[in-house]
DNA sequence: ATAGGGTTAG
């Protein structure tokens, strides 16, 4: 059986086509056991193979279950689990005596990744008939996809019916109380465990980090006999996820420090805290790693990179990762550039980036628009938009979601055509959601027009009556129509429902550290040199820039963050003359700020590029602004 | 064969 054991060495589409000629000259492909095997390899060890296998099992004139069982298993993981569940049933009418555990174990596994639970019950009762409930694999498999399906109860019942459930079995069990979000019955479960693999300690972690909880997360990882590549990357990803930088940062260190080599997932995970907190250092030494461990065929670690570099702003880093690239780029290897091109205003670059893709027969999904469209409202390409739009459903035959609705919104909404933004809201055959209206609010605002304000006001008390956001954004647009009364009505009403606004911080990094600031927060060493440093700089601006603070401005903060009095600032300009202050000669500084950058600011960052001929990068929550020689990158358009 | 971690847009 020569043949047989070449089948394994098959690793794409083609060679398998080769091997099965010659199988077919010296008539093996009769041999049943030889077509069963091939199906297997092409539906689960090639990738993007599951369609050919599929119409060899369609094709064949007897198929066995061992086929069958093939076919249900290699659509079982794909995106299309679906058609596992197509070829249970063609097995359940051509074959059905033959349906085994395999049979069951992987239609199931596909019920649950579709979290059908009608198809799933089915599927029970099928087990049932055969006996098959309580099989191990099975009966694993049925936990899994009750919790899956969300119905802890049930999951219950299959397990204590199965006479002698494995570590397998009861992290099913453990995962399936996690996923209802009862983390008691979890502890329960896990307390009740006769044995523990390292996978249900992972559980555990994983439960804990998800809520943020991680005083606990720590304790359980610190504590656990046995630390695997899932363990490292759960933490350092659930850190990230959860704003925690430098926790994320330390925990990568440390990884390190053990000697245990980071696996591409937390390699990703620390990557997305850099891309966060804006960390361009950190990032640069990972990316080191990344080669030095040859990790850099993974394409998600080069999209991650990408990502990374785009939003510390070294979205030429971006491009040369992208080019440079030795594994395939995916649909989300160029939706990544496109969108860090985007956020740096590089619209037409994006537009042509994309056109190129297309070219190059890589056909764009949903998110590849939402990307392109943002690309071109954060550049004014209004009729470009415009038409990629149109494109988006006639070409490719894409329904456009919400979040191209809300894009076409802000791109006819930040040029200035309110009028043609509001009409479209009003004809989306979509019912508009709080975002849209929230969008063309915040047009509104940009553009001084109180009337079509009030409209999306009411929409929105409607929707979503209690954010802070929104009435942020009306009260300035109250008072920069100069009408105080309504502002100071909407300030009360605020006060009197007791909305708090969400804090707003920038971070910059100076030596490799992270520094954090947050407006009117003081007593660290930092914020006091920050504050130092800032007077200096502001009355220097005052007398070589002419800067002119307007009490407009103060209060036209387009966000959350609230006005401090007159001594304190916004955290932006705190960041960055901590930056000036710590970073000597340095000729750039590179900050980031969780919210929109408010208009005083902005004027403040072009007048210090201009008088003390620095570059600043600013990268705000919706994007990058590079002011230089007394100019912003964006062209005060934002 | 059955259980755990991941890249893009807003």
């Amino acid at each position: 059986m020569k043949q047989l054991s070449l089948l394994s060495s098959c690793k794409s589409l083609r060679s398998l086509q080769q091997l099965q000629a010659h199988a077919t000259k010296s008539s093996l492909d009769a041999d049943p056991l030889f077509a069963g095997k091939l199906l297997l390899h092409c539906a689960v060890h090639i990738s993007d193979a599951h369609d050919y296998a599929e119409r060899l099992l369609l094709h064949s004139p007897n198929p066995n279950a061992f086929m069958y069982n093939a076919v249900i298993r290699g659509f079982s993981d794909s995106d299309s689990p679906r058609r596992s569940i197509s070829t249970f049933s063609l097995m359940l009418r051509n074959l059905s005596s033959q349906i085994d555990s395999f049979t069951l174990a992987f239609s199931l596994k596909s019920a649950a990744n579709l979290r059908c639970l009608r198809t799933g019950a089915q599927l029970h009762c099928q087990a049932l008939l055969r006996g098959l409930e309580t099989h191990i694999f099975v009966g694993t498999t049925l936990v899994s996809m009750y919790g899956e399906c969300g119905r802890v109860e049930f999951a219950r019942d299959v397990f204590d019916e199965i006479p002698e459930p494995n570590t397998v079995t009861w992290n099913a069990l453990l995962t399936a109380f996690f996923r209802r979000g009862d983390v008691g019955g979890a502890e329960r479960v896990f307390a009740a465990m006769p044995a523990k693999s390292p996978t249900s300690y992972n559980l555990m972690l994983g439960g804990y980090a998800k809520l943020g909880e991680f005083a606990i997360a720590g304790k359980v990882f610190d504590e656990m006999p046995l630390k695997d590549e899932v363990s490292w990357s759960t933490m350092i990803l659930g850190l990230a996820q959860h704003g925690w930088y430098e926790e994320a940062f330390a925990c990568f260190l440390r990884l390190r420090r053990v000697g245990t080599r980071p696996n591409e997932v937390s390699l990703t995970g620390v990557l997305s805290a850099c891309a966060q907190a804006g960390a361009l250092e950190f990032a640069k030494m990972v990316h080191c790693f990344v080669e030095k461990v040859g990790l850099i065929w993974i394409t998600p670690v080069n999209n991650a990179l990408m990502d990374t570099y785009s939003k510390c702003g070294s979205v030429d880093m971006a491009r040369l990762v992208f080019e440079r690239m030795p594994g395939k780029r995916s649909i989300v290897s160029w939706t990544t550039l496109i969108a860090g091109l985007a956020m740096q205003g590089h619209g037409e670059e994006a537009l042509a980036l994309f056109l190129e893709m297309e070219g190059s027969g890589v056909e764009p999904d949903a998110t590849a628009f939402v990307a392109l469209l943002y690309a071109c409202t954060h550049a004014g390409l209004v009729e470009e938009g415009s038409e990629m739009f149109d494109k988006m459903s006639n070409l490719y035959r894409l329904d456009p979601e919400i979040e191209h609705y809300g894009c076409m919104v802000d791109l006819y909404g930040r040029a200035g055509q309110l009028a043609r933004a509001y009409e479209f809201v009003i004809q989306m055959p979509i019912p508009p959601n709080d975002v849209i209206w929230r969008t063309l609010l915040g047009a509104c605002s940009f553009h001084e027009n109180v009337h079509l304000a009030e409209k999306a006001r009411d929409k929105l008390s409607e929707i979503d009556p209690n954010n802070s956001g929104d009435r942020v954004l009306l009260s300035n647009i109250y008072a920069v129509a100069g009408k105080w009364r309504d502002a100071a009505a909407v300030r009360r009403s605020m006060a009197e429902l007791k909305l708090r606004k969400s804090p707003g911080w920038s971070r910059i990094e100076v030596d490799k550290m992270v520094y954090m600031f947050v407006a009117g927060v003081r007593g660290d060493d930092a914020t006091r040199e920050a504050y130092e440093k800032l007077g200096e700089v502001m009355s220097r601006i005052r007398v070589e820039g002419g800067y002119v603070p307007e009490v407009v401005s103060v209060l036209h903060d387009v966000e959350e963050e609230e006005k401090e009095g007159a001594v304190a600032a916004h955290s932006e300009k705190l960041a960055v003359a901590f930056g000036m202050a710590r970073s000597g000669g340095a000729r750039r500084v590179r900050v980031v700020k969780n919210l929109r950058v408010c208009r005083d600011c902005h004027n403040v960052m072009k007048l210090i590029s201009k008088v003390y001929e620095l570059e600043i990068v600013l990268r705000d929550r919706s994007r990058f602004h590079c002011f230089k020689n007394g100019n912003c990158s964006c062209k005060d358009y934002w």
